[in-house]
DNA sequence: CGGCCTTTGAAGATT
DNA sequence: AATCTTCAAAGGCCG
């Protein structure tokens, strides 16, 4: 569970994350000039707390996991202020600078190839967009400037204060499939689906309603293969005929996958950088270096994420992907293999502290500067 | 061609 | 309860 560790006693940040910073300076001033910002981002999680408590269908299995998930990670403490802080944040992150309406307002279909991130378009799609196409990536039309004004055409309800999480499962109906037994009966408009993702059991959900996030739940390779083929009816049909698997649900995105997401772009750009390590890396650093506030945009968007995920597939469970990797080819006992050496590697990472050093090696960058000039 | 690298956070598993 | 492990994304690299 995230928490500072630094005197703010904030819980947004891992521990290890903020030691991994607590020697440089310029982080820690900033640090310090966020204390406000930070409170109010626990403040904020705090809120996001009791919005979901509210909000969430009781008797629905939405329930369980949204209030673990953010109990965990909004203590109680951080309550305190929630009345001035969650109006304020109402009327500010919520209602007018921040996605107002989301996640349920559709924008240019999102499932056109052509839509995937673009460090020209300035436009960047946060979810489950490139490939998975997520049904949020449509409605998150974000930037540089992010979560900004609100869109003059959002439906009168959608830019409400009472925000985003009001009738929810209404909303949704109106843009997700939910399984029957899950929210509510849903006539999902699908006009917005990929046809190879309406076609059949390969792209459907086991309740039978197709969903990006659902993929083959083969080898990377082939999903891959997958995903390039995905807007050819033909392609998709071949590989549905060939091998009917059972498709994989994919874990909701968290809030730093969801920033990654946006910023790969900009950094690759900027760094003309193309491996995935050295990039996050970078886009570890910069993650610590935003505000409080601009991670609480990806925290709550990441929420929603969750809250979706949860209300499309009331049953799933993360540990189904656990065991996704076994339903290929791969066994139980391969299963234990790679556990094994994800723990051996740890266990050498543990008397090898100079890792970062050897990626810098690995990626050419520089030992002595340790980042190239942008690229902080 | 499968797996690694690298990041943070969520969630399940284990101790 | 605390700690550990896996998986999300990404794409180049390596054996």
């Amino acid at each position: 569970m995230p928490q500072l560790s630094s005197g703010g006693g904030d819980d947004l940040g891992a521990n290890d994350e903020m030691i991994a910073f607590k020697d440089e300076g310029e982080q820690e001033e900033k640090i310090q000039e966020n204390a406000f910002t930070e409170r109010d981002l626990a403040d904020l999680k705090s809120s996001l707390v009791n919005e979901s408590e509210i909000n969430q269908n009781p008797s629905s299995a939405v329930v369980r996991r949204g209030q673990h998930g953010e109990q965990r990670g909004f203590p109680d403490k951080h309550r305190q202020h929630l009345d001035g802080v969650s109006k304020q944040q109402d009327g500010g992150m919520y209602k007018s600078s921040a996605y107002p309406g989301y996640p349920f307002l559709m924008l240019p279909d999102p499932y056109l190839p052509n839509s995937s991130v673009s460090p020209t378009s300035n436009k960047v799609s946060v979810v489950q967009q490139s490939h998975g196409m997520h049904p949020l990536s449509s409605i998150l039309p974000y930037g540089n400037d992010h979560f900004s004004s609100s869109p003059p055409h959002l439906p009168t309800d959608m830019s409400q204060k009472s925000g985003v999480h009001r009738h929810q499962s209404q909303d949704l109906s109106g843009y997700y499939p939910l399984p029957p037994g899950g929210v509510g009966q849903i006539s999902p408009s699908m006009s917005w689906f990929p046809h190879s993702l309406m076609l059949g059991p390969s792209g459907m959900h086991p309740t039978g309603i197709p969903h990006p996030a659902i993929v083959p739940p083969t080898g990377k390779q082939e999903h891959e293969q997958y995903e390039r083929g995905m807007y050819m009816k033909q392609h998709v049909e071949v590989k549905r005929e060939k091998e009917p698997k059972k498709p994989v649900i994919k874990k909701p995105l968290n809030a730093f996958m969801l920033y990654m997401k946006e910023m790969r772009a900009k950094v690759i750009a900027e760094c003309t950088l193309k491996e995935s390590a050295a990039i996050n890396q970078i886009l570890g650093r910069r993650w610590h270096a935003l505000t409080r506030e601009e991670q609480a945009k990806y925290y709550e968007l990441a929420r929603k994420e969750r809250q979706l995920h949860m209300q499309l597939y009331p049953t799933w469970s993360a540990r189904d992907n656990y065991e996704a990797g076994l339903s290929g080819e791969k066994s139980k006992a391969d299963w234990g293999k790679k556990k094994r050496r994800k723990r051996e590697k740890q266990q050498d990472s543990n008397t090898d502290p100079g890792s970062p050093k050897k990626c810098r090696a690995r990626f050419g960058l520089n030992q002595q500067t340790d980042w190239c000039g942008p690229c902080r």
